[in-house]
DNA sequence: CTCAAAGTGTACTGGTCGGTAAACTTTTGC
DNA sequence: GCAAAAGTTTACCGACCAGTACACTTTGAG
């Protein structure tokens, strides 16, 4: 029970962040709400700044894997796992919880340029993009970079339209969409 | 003077509002920076939830109208009014004060259902859908709310982009992404 | 069994939060 | 020119903010 406790602060700390919001989030309602107490959080991390890296690396981690694993469920052919990723986000978006992407939340409280906090949604979404290039690339798209990109702002839009208006609809219209995408990036 | 006021408050408000966020920002910080005095902002708005809510729909119409009358300015037919959109965001991608959708960030740090900030959030970008539906109804495409989801999740995806990754690149990808689009939707 | 690491509760700091009270000055309409 | 409306300054409220000090208990490895 050694490092435990303290990724257990991380995870629930993770929840509350993503429920209230960063600021709105005191340290205070982080020892009542994880049953950590404060000295023992400050003798992980030093800053609440830290403790807030801490969670997002957190989650980048663990969305990503949730969310690859769960196109790979859908779909076995890299064309197939691309249309399936908006069909992972559709299941997201209908979560109670569901609360929008947890990296754009923090780059909206934390505009400083250089401030860490932006820096990890920055490299988040830079991952992703890797990763949708990547499916890009073995799909045998004509510039994968380019479809990479292009999906990237349709998961993004979704994200923001479906967390904005509260409905899952826009993963169904990102899905078709990128089928065009796809298809022009294959063709000819 | 009358109204010139709580108007200039309004405006001063938004520029800090936008530049820190809304929870970063106190009423001693809009005090000190807006050089109207306390008591008189709470004479004009009971909380600062209410301040926050006109501010937003300043924000609305002054973003609107900009944004109109530059596509306006860039394009004459319809269907090139939907790609200039592109390049109008693009120039407000590149501006030194640019810090995302202000509306997304403000949905980001209210996060409760029925806020009535976060209704605010979700009525503009309704408005911003209407707009792009029009233009592709005008433009002659063959479903036009089809049409104009998909402008509206690829212009989300662009802002979202942008702002984290600190590059306007996202409006250029966004346009030529929409010119498949519209392409696709006037074809057949 | 023992000792150190890790955890705990409680109380506290100085500063800021949103919001109010009261007494005063300026601006405006008639 | 006079009253009311709109503005101001200053001081204050209780609550909460991030972060610390200190004395105490639990836990795990040798």
């Amino acid at each position: 029970m050694r490092p435990n406790k303290k990724d257990e602060l991380v995870r629930k700390a993770l929840t509350v962040f993503y429920r209230d919001g960063f600021h709105a989030t005191g340290m205070d309602k982080l020892v009542a709400e994880t049953g950590v107490s404060k000295t023992s959080m400050y003798k992980h991390f030093r800053t609440k700044e830290e403790l807030i890296v801490a969670v997002l690396k957190l989650r980048d981690e663990s969305f990503r894997e949730w969310f690859e694993r769960r196109v790979d469920e859908l779909a076995d052919t890299p064309a197939d796992k691309i249309l399936a990723s908006f069909d992972a986000l559709g299941e997201w978006f209908e979560e109670d919880s569901y609360r929008g992407c947890m990296f754009i939340n923090a780059g909206a409280e934390f505009n400083c340029k250089d401030d860490p906090i932006r820096q990890e949604a920055a490299h988040h979404k830079q991952v992703l993009l890797d990763y949708f290039t990547n499916l890009a690339r073995q799909a045998g798209a004509r510039d994968p970079e380019l479809l990479g990109c292009r999906i990237l702002l349709l998961k993004e839009g979704a994200i923001v339209t479906s967390s904005l208006l509260g409905t899952a609809q826009p993963a169904c219209d990102a899905k078709e969409t990128a089928r065009i995408l796809l298809d022009e990036a294959l063709k000819g």
